[in-house]
DNA sequence: CTGTATCCTTTTCGATACTG
DNA sequence: CAGTATCGAAAAGGATACAG
């Protein structure tokens, strides 16, 4: 047998947990600020200005949780503490440089779509 | 040149909202409804159980706002609607197959990250 | 059948203050 | 420096009723 993909997207809910988990917002930030090199807590929200304090130690859980990244404590006192991707959080890029491929591919062609969609169905509505 | 990606994760605001709008729970299930075949408003509820009527209409509308899937008004009296994938959606389903092959490879290993995780962080805290 | 409009609940998120 | 805790605002989401 080929080894041609049979799978016609199977989406099952563990699978949508996951990407849900690793695939929002704010992780992929984080993942692709700790693709090439470790970096401190803030050194990640410096890197990332939009993202408050409580939402980033929440992206980082998750993600250490997940085994995509790792934590570690640096020095006691003062704190330091340092993130770095795992192997496995390694693995994901290739996948996500994929999509990110795509839509970069697609950019114009999109922005198009939404404004022809803007221009035809959404004035309908207003008045 | 060669043709290894020299882009390091290039996560510009656009790409985020653009992924945002077409990677989230929602789209992804109606995305893998509608890549063998077009479907209509109510086979897409019924081949998605959880979703709620509003939650699939916004879906269905910022998908299409996107141009990656169309919707076709069949008839009139009675109503009858049917969406279908454009090429872009189609374009986009092998990059979204690699991600969930990477998701079903690790998953095994995803799960133990999730059981040390909760194990070894977690109890620390209660109590 | 395919929506829209409204209400109300739940979840999310930022801002702030505080701790080791 | 790297968080936790708490509060309130905002956004998302479901349920229901209704329209074309």
């Amino acid at each position: 047998m080929p080894e041609t993909t049979p799978s016609p997207l199977t989406l099952s809910t563990p699978h949508r947990e996951l990407l849900d988990q690793v695939l929002d917002k704010w992780s992929l930030l984080v993942m692709s600020e700790l693709c090439d090199s470790p970096r401190r807590f803030n050194e990640l929200r410096r890197a990332i200005p939009d993202v408050s304090q409580k939402s980033l130690t929440t992206t980082l859980r998750r993600l250490e949780r997940n085994g995509v990244i790792e934590r570690h404590l640096l020095s006691s006192r003062p704190v330091a503490v340092q993130y770095q991707i795992t192997p496995l959080g390694k693995s994901m890029r290739s996948p996500i440089e994929e999509i990110l491929a795509w839509a970069t591919r697609n950019m114009e062609r999109i922005n198009q779509a939404r404004a022809r969609f803007d221009n035809t169905v959404l004035p309908s509505h207003s008045e």
